[in-house]
RNA sequence: GCCGGCGUAGCUCAGUUGGCAGAGCAGCUGAUUCGUAAUCAGCAGGUCCUCGGUUCAAGUCCGAGCGCCGGCUCCA
């Protein structure tokens, strides 16, 4: 018999039988890793256990400690989830169950939509299947075979399956867990050697869904779980699934005050006092942080002619999605974006090189006619603002413009606290527009400016919009989920549909480069990611409410009075809670609202003039002079997340 | 837009086989003047999402619409 030899990760190699499987391999090596083995990378492509090794190769075990074992576990769990079901539902027909960021899924056709007794009684099911640790099995079947067998079954989305993945291949690859009669599905693997590997797994919720993700496929009910190696990964996962209904925006601004909802305007939100603070003050900051950085804010108009969307194209891309009003005869539309607007801004006179780059910021109110099913919260709405800003650049400004943007993205999520990563998106392999050389130099001219600007990005090929290479930002919240904002994008096609042109030192008229950008996004969906990455505790320096005084008897309220005035003379928001209530109430109420201080003022503080300060997460901080906190607010203020 | 679920007081939610609409919190009034997370008592508060149907009788059953929620899809 021929002899294979199987190259460690650490170096060492060894000879074994050709066909010996990756288990026999694994047990060759230590009784402890064979009992560890889960699957195998066998020169970089996963395999199963089983497989067996028929030339010389690079082998590594993949055990649960190995970054592959999860989404091994999470589709070794789907399948156990297509089990379950196919032995509760008799005649139901399966669709494809892959792992996901999150967990994993599988489609089904069946009958009635499943419900939520369906789904514990599915998840006894399987939780019975994996105590009798049942074999996964790999079965090379005939092509043909494999397609009767579907056809007979009932099951004409694996025959669709099969014929449009394995074209021209003699045989198909169809996993079984236990015996064809228990479960049998056409897949490529691999999967954890039984299904007793599986502990730590949940059903979490159903859904429709269509084949293909097509909704002109057949229809399909989704159900929907996760999986981890160990169960206390699970448990995790399932209280941070908790803590984030918590801190639900749509919660907290309700109980925080902050902003309302009306069924005769689905989309869009009723900023309320305190929300409406919030918002001001992140526009401000953002005006703050843009006038320095070269730009002016414009207001443009909310309503234009659709003259001005068809020449940037949005008429015939983007109709659906606008609110369009007529006017007499006329038809008009409110802005989806702000773009045009600054286009014929930008046109509205003649432009030297020398004023260039020229940065328009505006925040004004946009209009998307969103799909009624798509509306939540504040994180997908149909009006909403943005820190919207178009640069006008040459050619050659695109790097040293693209490396302020980045300082400034850095900059504005620094005073968040939060963290975040870039994302190169590159030129489309198809369907892109303008020349290849062009692209060239934007793509490189924004390497560059990464570089420069010293910030760790990932390369997502192909990922640019049509027009133009772009960078996305991804900012990570409080409790791990990522969520994209920023977003900075070349663009050379609207200067071509505007006819934008500055006059250069040659005396001639160039085309000059836009970039758009935004950092925060909108403010909606910002505002919403604040609420639950700070859980509605929100920092000092944006707290709609940044201290209410407490006075402890009516005989205080006049001290209290004025020092809220000093406090509000002072810049501070402030709040006095007057009521006759006991000190423990309104503090209480204090902490609900997440009041990042209380001043308690009573007898003692009156006599010496002071304040007792309470913070919202440090109690009791003990009393000082009313200067002294103030001068401490101002200092947290200013450092903002610190 | 599609699939499913849901819609009862300002909020959170009960409401049985169809038979007079309920609680807690919030609000109002009164008492209490209190030192770091809920003082006590009383009162008031309803188009049971809307429209239509079945029925002697509908919050409850049926149909349509609207909205919300979870997804699909899309997306900032």
């Amino acid at each position: 018999m021929s002899q294979v030899t199987v190259t460690l990760p650490d170096g060492s190699s060894r000879a074994v039988p050709a066909g010996t499987s990756i288990a026999d391999v694994a047990a060759g090596i230590s009784p402890r890793l064979a009992k560890a083995a889960l699957a195998a990378s066998v020169d970089d492509r996963l395999v199963d256990l089983s497989y067996p090794l028929e030339r010389d190769a690079r082998v590594r075990i993949v055990t649960a400690e190995s970054p592959e074992a999860l989404p091994l576990f999470r589709h070794s769990t789907a399948h156990l989830l297509a089990a379950a079901v196919t032995t509760l539902f008799p005649g139901v027909q399966c669709g494809i169950g892959p792992a996901t960021d999150e967990g994993f899924f599988y489609d089904f056709v069946v009958p009635r939509p499943f419900v939520p007794e369906d789904l514990d009684a599915i998840e006894k099911k399987m939780k019975e299947l994996a105590a009798q640790n049942l074999p996964y099995e790999r079965q090379m079947w005939p092509r043909a075979e494999a397609e009767a067998f579907f056809a007979e079954r009932g099951e004409p989305l694996k025959v669709q399956l099969i014929e449009e993945k394995t074209a021209g291949q003699p045989v198909v690859s169809c996993y079984t867990i236990k015996d064809r009669e228990t479960f049998v599905d056409f897949c490529t693997g691999p999967h954890v050697p039984s299904t007793g590997k599986l502990k730590a797994f949940k059903l979490l919720t159903t859904s429709n869904a269509y084949w293909k993700g097509d909704a002109h496929n057949q229809p399909m009910q989704r159900i929907y779980g996760t999986a981890f190696v160990s169960e206390a990964e699970l448990k995790d996962h399932l209280t941070r699934l908790e803590e984030a209904k918590k801190r639900d925006h749509r919660k907290l601004g309700r109980e925080l005050g902050l902003f309302t909802v009306h069924p005769w305007a689905p989309g869009a939100a009723f900023w309320l006092a305190k929300g409406t603070t919030l918002y001001n003050t992140l526009a401000n900051y953002m005006r703050d942080v843009l006038f320095p950085a070269g730009y002016v804010e414009l207001k443009t108009p909310l309503v234009f002619n659709k003259a001005l969307w068809e020449t940037s194209g949005h008429w015939q891309h983007y109709r659906q999605n606008m609110f369009l009003i007529e006017s007499e005869g006329e038809q008009m539309s409110m802005k989806p974006m702000n773009c045009p607007g600054h286009f014929l801004v930008f046109a509205s006179e003649v432009r030297s090189y020398r004023d260039l780059p020229i940065r328009f910021h505006e925040q004004t109110p946009l209009h998307r006619n969103e799909a009624s099913g798509v509306l939540t919260g504040l994180t997908r709405v149909r009006q909403f603002s943005q820190d919207d800003a178009h640069c006008f650049v040459t050619q050659d400004q695109i790097g040293e413009e693209v490396e302020r943007l980045l300082r400034l993205v850095q900059r504005v999520y620094n005073d968040f606290g939060l963290p975040f990563t870039a994302k190169l998106g590159t030129r489309p392999a198809t369907d892109f527009l303008g020349e290849k050389a062009t692209w060239d130099h934007a793509e490189a001219q924004l390497l560059q400016a990464l570089e420069r600007a010293g910030m760790p990005y990932a390369r997502n090929e192909g990922d640019g919009a049509f027009y133009g290479p772009k960078i996305d930002f991804d900012i990570t919240d409080a409790i791990g989920r990522k969520w994209q904002c920023a977003t900075i994008q070349l663009d050379y096609q609207m200067p071509e549909r505007f006819d934008l042109k500055y006059v250069g030192a040659d005396n001639t008229e160039h085309r000059p480069v836009v970039i758009h950008r935004a950092i925060l996004g909108s403010f909606e969906r910002f505002i919403a990611i604040l609420i639950e990455h700070y859980a509605g505790a929100f920092p000092l320096w944006l707290a709609p409410v940044q201290a209410t005084v407490l006075p402890i008897a009516d005989r205080h309220l006049d001290y209290a009075g004025a020092v809220r005035e000093q406090l509000a003379a002072a810049g501070l928001r402030a709040e006095l809670d007057g009521r006759q209530e006991k000190i423990g109430y309104k503090i209480r109420q204090a902490q609900l609202q997440k009041v990042p201080y209380m001043l308690v003022v009573g007898d003692r503080e009156v006599e010496e003039r002071q304040v007792a300060v309470r913070s919202r997460s440090g109690g009791d901080l003990g009393s000082r002079p009313l200067d002294a906190f103030i001068a401490q607010a101002h200092d947290e203020i200013a450092r903002k997340a610190q």
